[in-house]
DNA sequence: CCGATGTCAGACGAACTGACATCA
DNA sequence: CTGATGTCAGTTAGTCTGACATCG
């Protein structure tokens, strides 16, 4: 049962330091894999938001991306300059506007998953499927230690 | 031996967005970690990487941080004027200027290492000691996948 | 001359806080 | 009145590119 060695009980220190470079090297990585099509890191993962959760306000979009409303706001005047996201006014309250990606919004969406995902071959190239799902359960673990269920 | 479940093996989408989001946490709490100690993330970081490298000049500093050496040597005008680091001519070359930890340099940086400790077990309380091990080599793999050897 | 290094200066993206109006 | 929401404005921290001098 114990196929790991022994050496390593005591020494998980730099975990913070070894996500902080790998989100780096991630960003620029992702940066240049997203200029092309006209969008930003930030952007991206908004629009990544809106897709796994329909609709949403501002307020929420603030909530989910843990920033202020007004940053999520400047997001959202640039995405839907570019016609990526609609506002729609809410029927049971009329100050909240529910924002949704538009078809144009999900077609450069799914254009960029196919970069991304590229990216992350290269990145997690010596990873296997299953040490893939691992890392992924281990990182929603601790997203979810620190953030609101629901990621 | 199979003590996974057979429902995910295609399903790590969403790795980059993970680690983004756990980042995004990390440097939040972390700035309110060293705040009151007087020093950003980013100079933490290097003091990190003066320890584990000693002495570096500036143009090393920013290969390892993977930044511009303009950037790099704003971070080192900062610490020099606290005195965390000093800056020593290079015997072997009049241009080259090699910079490392002062006394002040190794003391902060302990004092700190003790917050950070406190902030990663609160992010990974989910996780066990062999589950925190895998979890370092995964990322260390991943970090070495798209940077130079000896992270 | 050329390449690497150190450093000053300005510019930029992406976040922040403050302020204010609107709606239930 | 209070609280939540949306949004305009100014500001800040962190990084970048441009420019230049120095050393081998």
């Amino acid at each position: 049962m114990v196929t790991r060695n022994l050496s390593a009980p005591q020494q998980p220190f730099g975990l913070a330091y070894l996500i902080g470079r790998l989100d780096h090297v991630l960003n620029t990585r992702l940066r240049d894999s997203l200029a092309p099509a006209g969008l930003t890191v930030p952007q991206y993962t908004a629009l990544w938001i809106f897709r796994t959760q329909g609709s949403l306000s501002n307020a929420q979009l603030a909530l989910r991306t843990m920033t202020a409303p007004q940053s999520a706001n400047e997001l959202l005047r640039a995405m839907e300059a570019k016609g990526w996201v609609a506002r729609n006014a809410d029927q049971s309250h009329g100050r909240i506007i529910q924002i949704s990606l538009t078809e144009e919004g999900q077609a450069i969406l799914l254009e960029c998953d196919h970069k991304v995902r590229e990216l992350e071959e290269v990145i997690f190239a010596d990873l296997q499927a299953d040490q893939r799902a691992e890392l992924h359960a281990q990182l929603r673990a601790a997203v979810g230690a620190v953030s609101l269920e629901g990621i």
